[in-house]
DNA sequence: GATAAGATTAACT
DNA sequence: GTTAATCTTATCC
């Protein structure tokens, strides 16, 4: 297995595929939680919807780390999102992760979201932080290190990504760099 | 030093 | 459909 750092530096809307359909495993208190991530959105300096456009300054900052970092912001003042790194070390990109679907240890997941259950439980970029227990001081982890870890799997064939524009932004509304897993009942929004 | 806006969610009416 | 919750950064005094 090839380095994250190596297998991601890679533009953001390819990396963004490439992540698309990965595993992600996080281990709290012996427990294991995995989940298939299957709603992504790519972000990048050159984008004025990204938090890196300002440059490395404040959050954003491990968004210029090289690829494979867990980047983690406060949204709203409420809720923890993540991002995967992506690129070479120096440019400001990353891919958010909007969405996934639990493969093991959901009851933990579950406990996290104080109850709720079913599809709601990971379906939006604050909820999937939230069943995962992760917060602020996971910003700037490794994704080859435990307690959280990614495994990309071989990219999904063409057909069963869609591709469209992204949610929730006021700028740069028309970049289509959203892509999420067809027919996936745990995607945010159709 | 102060203020406005934001990659959102859940609980209301 | 509307609104409150709540904190960080950027942008202006």
């Amino acid at each position: 297995m090839k380095r994250l750092s190596e297998q991601l530096n890679l533009p953001v809307e390819i990396a963004a595929k490439k992540i698309l359909g990965a595993v992600i495993e996080r281990s709290v208190n012996g427990h294991v939680l995995r989940a298939r991530i299957v709603e992504v959105e790519a972000y990048h300096q050159s984008d004025a919807a990204s938090h890196s456009v300002t440059g490395p300054s404040g959050r954003a900052k491990t968004m210029f780390e090289s690829a494979g970092k867990l980047y983690v912001y406060l949204s709203y003042g409420i809720h923890f999102c993540c991002n995967i790194t992506v690129g070479k070390l120096g440019e400001g990109a990353g891919v958010l992760i909007r969405a996934v679907e639990p493969l093991a240890g959901e009851s933990i997941m579950m406990i996290n979201r104080r109850g709720i259950s079913g599809r709601n439980i990971t379906n939006g970029p604050g909820k999937v932080g939230q069943a995962l227990g992760i917060d602020r001081t996971f910003d700037g982890h490794d994704l080859e290190q435990a307690p959280i870890k990614l495994f990309l799997d071989d990219q999904l064939p063409d057909d069963e990504i869609v591709q469209s524009t992204r949610v929730g932004i006021s700028k740069a509304v028309d970049t289509p760099w959203r892509f999420y897993i067809k027919h996936n009942p745990y995607v945010s929004k159709l």
